[in-house]
Parts: C-alpha cells; sequence; structure tokens
DNA sequence: CTGAAAGCGCTAACAT
DNA sequence: ATGTTAGCGCTTTCAG
C-alpha cells in the first residue's frame, strides 16, 4: 500500500551460502573468486548452492577488504553528451575502457563549472580510478584535491586553467589558421569569425589561429567581423544574419564549432546567400556534403582524441608517472564547395 | 622505476581524523554525516581536521555497515552511444537522475546480445540500483535473475523478447503507417522500404505499419522492394542503388532508420534523381531540413522517451509496484519537401 | 553530548 | 584441502 522505498529483500550473504553447500563461508569465497585448493566435489556443491541462492559477491565488501582501492569505474565529463562530437568522443573512451573491465559513469556540464564540479564530485565519491574530463574555461585549482584523493584525471578538447593535466586536443589554432588562409586564398578579405563564449579556448585558439592568417596576409583584423558568445545553432543562426543585413557584411565565413554551422547554413539559405558567401566551419557536420553547396569543414577526429586520452588514463593507471603532456589530434581540411566560393562584390 | 600498477597511497580514515582532531571517531562519524548532537567547538576541530587531512568518507563502507543496498547508480544500455538518437536518450536519462543524486554507467550494445549482456552483467556486478536497456532482439529471459537480484529495469525503444518490463517506446507502426499512406496519397505505388535486421523490433513494428497502409491503399505488397538488414549508411546508399538500377525500381522510398536515411539521400544524389524519387525517414536527421528537396520525416522524441524511462525508473525505485506497462511515444511526420514529391513514370 | 563495543560482507593471514 | 580468526572503514547500538 504504502509508498516508502521499497526495502529491497536482504541478499544471500557467503554465509547464507556456505550453510546450505554445508561448508566453511572461507571455501565459498575460495570458490567464487576462483582461488583453487578445493576439491573439485565441493567446488560443485558451492555452484550449486550459489545458483540456487542467486548469491552474488558484494564487490563494495570485497575491495574493503582486499584494501586495492581500484573500482575499475572511470568518470566522464563533457559538454553536452548529445553533441555529435562529445557522443563520438564519449563512445571512443567507453570502448577503449570496456575489454579492461572498467565501466564508464558520464555526465553533461554544459559548460557550467558549477554541473563540471557537481558531476565530478559526484564521480569522486565514488572513488573513480580515474576521469575524462572537458574542462569549462574556469579556474581548475580544486582538481589538486581530487588529484591527492587519488583520482587521474586526463583533460580532452582543452587544457584545465591553473590544473597541469595530461591532455589531449584537436590542433585548434593550425587548423583554423588553414580554414582562413583557404579563404583568403580565394580572395575575401572580409572574413566573419563566430566562436564560443569568449572564455571558452577552443574559441581562443580557433581566433588566434584565424587572427594568424589574416596577419599573414596583411589583412586588418577587423573586429566588427567577430561574434563571440552565441550559444546553440538558433543563436548563431540569427548572429549571421545580423553579420549579413549589416553595414558592412562579409564575403566569407568561419563558424568555430559544430552548432553555429549549421546555424550559418539556416542563415544563408533564409538569405538566399549561400551560393554566393563562403562558408567554412570547424567540426565536420552530418549531410554537410550533401547540401548544396556542400559545406567546406576542418574536421577534427572525436574518436582519435577519445581513444588517445583513454589509452592514455589506463597507462597512468597502470602506474606510468613519466611527465605529464599535451597530445595533439590533427585536423583536416576538407573542402566541399561552400569554402571555395569566390568574394562577391555587393552593392 | 617500476612499472606495476601504482599502489595508490592510503586514504586517510575517519580514525587519522579523529586522532588529528583529539576526538573519538565516533565523533568525526557524527559530524561527517550532519548527524547533529556535537559541540560547535568540536565540530570546528573536525572540519579542519577533514580539511587538512583531505579526508573522504569511503562510501563502500559506509552502505555496507548501513545496509541499505542503493548505491544511487544507474546504468544505461544502447545500442550506440554515438548515434544521435541514442546520445539524445542518453542524455535525458542522465539529466533525469542526476538532481536526484544518481549516477549513470553507459555503455553501447551494438545489437549484440553477447555485448549487451556483457555491459549489463559489467553493471550489475557494481550493484546498480536500475538499468535502461534498449534491448537486442534476442530472449531476455535472463533478465529474471538480475530482477531478482535486485535492478529495476526499464526497455526503451522496444520490448525485451522473453521479459516482462516496463518499456517505453515511439509509435512504431502507426508512424510508418502514416509515412507510407503520406506517400501513398501523392499516387505512389511502387514504394521501397529499407528496414533494420529482420530480428530487430523497431523494424519490424515499422514494416507491419508500412503493410497496414499498403493494404488500406488496396496496393499489393512486393517482397522485392523490401531490403531488411544494411548496417549503417554506406551499407544503406548501395542498397538503395541497387533498387534504384534494377529493373523494376521505387518511385518512393522509406527509410526506417536514420543513418538508413543518410544512405538513402546519398544514393540518390549520386544517381541524381533526388528530385524525381520520393524519400522519407523515420527518425530526424540533423540538416535534413536544409537539403534539396529537404527530407520528410517521421521524427522521433528520443529526449522524450529518455525522460519518461528516467521518471519512471525512479518512481520504481521509490516503491512504486503498480503493474508494469509500456508507454507509447508520439512520433509526427514533418512534410519537408522529399516525401511530397508525385511518382514519376520512368521507362 | 561523547564514546566504546559490535558487526556489515568479505578476504588476508594463519592454522589445522 | 579446509577452516578459524582478525579486521578493512564505517555506522549502529548501547553506555556513560
Amino acid at each position: 500500500m504504502s509508498k516508502d522505498p521499497r526495502r529491497p529483500p536482504r541478499r544471500p550473504t557467503i554465509r547464507d551460502v556456505a550453510q546450505r553447500a554445508g561448508v566453511s563461508f572461507k571455501t565459498v569465497s575460495r570458490v567464487v573468486n576462483g582461488e583453487g585448493g578445493v576439491s573439485p566435489e565441493l567446488v560443485t556443491r558451492v555452484r550449486a548452492a550459489v545458483a540456487e541462492l542467486g548469491y552474488r559477491r558484494d564487490p563494495a565488501a570485497s575491495i574493503l577488504r582486499r584494501g586495492d582501492a581500484r573500482t575499475n569505474t572511470i568518470g566522464v565529463v563533457l559538454d553536452d553528451l548529445a553533441n555529435p562530437f562529445s557522443a563520438a568522443l564519449h563512445r571512443a573512451v567507453v570502448d577503449v575502457v570496456r575489454p579492461r573491465g572498467v565501466v564508464v559513469l558520464s555526465a553533461s556540464s554544459d559548460e557550467d563549472a558549477v554541473e563540471e564540479q557537481e558531476a565530478f564530485a559526484a564521480f569522486a565519491e565514488r572513488r573513480v580510478d580515474g576521469v575524462v574530463l572537458m574542462p569549462t574555461g574556469t579556474d581548475h585549482g580544486w582538481l589538486e584535491a581530487e588529484r591527492a584523493a587519488g583520482a587521474e584525471i586526463i583533460t580532452v578538447d582543452r587544457p584545465a586553467p591553473g590544473f597541469d593535466a595530461d591532455c589531449v586536443l584537436a590542433d585548434n589554432r593550425d587548423g583554423a589558421a588553414r580554414a582562413t588562409a583557404h579563404l583568403l586564398r580565394r580572395g575575401h578579405r572580409r572574413i566573419a569569425f563566430l566562436g564560443d563564449v569568449s572564455h571558452t579556448y577552443t574559441a581562443n585558439e580557433r581566433l588566434a589561429g584565424y587572427r594568424d592568417s589574416l596577419d599573414d596576409a596583411d589583412v586588418e583584423f577587423d573586429d566588427s567581423l567577430v561574434r563571440m558568445g552565441p550559444q546553440g545553432s538558433e543563436a548563431a543562426r540569427e548572429t549571421v544574419i545580423d553579420l549579413l543585413t549589416g553595414p558592412a557584411p562579409p564575403t566569407a565565413i568561419f563558424t568555430s564549432q559544430n552548432l553555429m554551422t549549421i546555424g550559418a547554413v539556416r542563415a544563408l539559405r533564409q538569405l538566399g546567400l549561400h551560393h554566393e558567401v563562403a562558408l567554412i566551419g570547424f567540426d565536420d557536420v552530418e549531410l554537410a556534403d550533401m547540401l548544396d553547396p556542400a559545406i567546406t569543414v576542418v574536421a577534427q577526429s572525436p574518436v582519435e582524441i577519445g581513444t588517445t586520452a583513454a589509452k592514455l588514463l589506463l597507462r597512468r593507471l597502470d602506474g606510468d608517472s613519466s611527465p605529464r603532456g599535451t597530445q595533439v589530434v590533427p585536423t583536416r581540411l576538407i573542402p566541399r564547395g561552400s569554402g571555395e566560393i569566390a568574394p562577391l562584390v555587393r552593392r
């Protein structure tokens, strides 16, 4: 009748099994852990009792007594588990650690420092062996305590400000520079830049790459062409419309994130300018190659980033104590059409 | 020098803190658990000692003694965490349970019964309170034992064959029927059907819906237009090309899964038939609205499915023991262009 | 308000 | 080959 939290029926313990099998509980322990040194006859009896009672060893008690702090669990905290980039990275991590008997706890931070820390704390409380973290842009000094408490930490996509950790990321600056140079080579001089909120590491790196190429080409940096901060594809769409309907519109657009690329595509369509204004996006997007024009992108390898990070984490857990460092996973410019549109003199 | 598994430095225990604070360990326990009944003075001293030592309570030991079997951890096993549908569903589950202090273990099964069972076992071994499962098409009698061992089980996207569990899924049959009727209404009579491997529940439901509408319209079912089994977009692309270049090609295509829709788009492009052959896909695809023609789809709500399943799971964990049942989340036909192409008489 | 003793389910160390 | 004892870190129970 009542709806109070169901008190689960007590699970059978090692002693229940022992009694049923008519042996000491230590014998059961031996069988359950495959320690050997038990007569086949008893093994059979114990196995039977285990099956009949549906006995399962309590891993908490086991670990407690054994004293090895390993839970064979790691955590993954990404900005958004539903974003294709993060989802691919996430899956790659899971796939790498699974054969080692390691399971993965997952959470999204939404680029919010509080959410991030809460997720991390929830994982740390459960004594994860390590965490793969996509850190927000805030100071991460608090991670020192987490490390001291025993968690290995690998950051992905960006370094953690104020904390020295292994890091696996894309060559953001170089990739952005190549994309920008690609547009400059076609003659574009007014290239808009759309970036994440300005405290984001990747946004800044990509912006830096954009500026690198402008400098190389002696094109003056124009602040009015840079828009940092639109969140999600809808905000990006509005921003692009604003840029293109403004007084001095760009002839090309560089969107530094996948959702922004989608927003830009929508805006260009809406204004009927998709064949006139060039577009290059950072991070590939599903079906980008099927659009008209197909979208030129700087493709990242989320799978490679995730795989690399996971392997590195496992190595650290195995005791590798070589100096911490950063691994850069290369990006690839994929020309598909939208990035090869020549500048149009509009009036 | 050696690379043997690092023996983590022993963590401080409740006794270490007690000694440091000059109190009994029970007092520390009281403070740590906020039990009250401790003088402010001692609370302060204990708090300080906790901070200095970086003490964290061992949840395993705590739960062990307390006897409440709850780990506040649930598992999620989906076919592919990187697939947009599953990723969205996954995130929705995480978001719902997180405010309750519940964390989520995640895994992909790749529609493989062995992977599925291994993932489940890895979670069960860690004593998850419940699991949200997208079951493969095989018999799931083995779940009985898992339930007996204490795990609440909710299936999503499909029921588990041979196992009675709460289930949250889309109105597959009806959605497919509406899509097919939509095409029939435009005059199509040769409509191809692309489905997942034939033992998949959703594939069969959608095929049934397709047949329902054919029957209603007195159109004879043609086996040669049905292709079950292409895995992934590339296989789907080849299948569609095969269909369209065959002796009696379809005038419309119904793809019953998101990756197949993408494959079909590629095939139609490749053959230059995208304005001549109609296409409707089951499950929405990012940028589908930006293609030319834009792709008509039967949109599912992965977020609603995940949210519903997670809430249901929490309710079960709270002791709700009402009869198990199935909840159907409606789909929505979104006409965008590709599904409104009239049949072309080809020769 | 504080503390000592007992024991959660299990395994290490030591018997037999 | 099997069993006994102690104790992992913590909370419960019961005494002061």
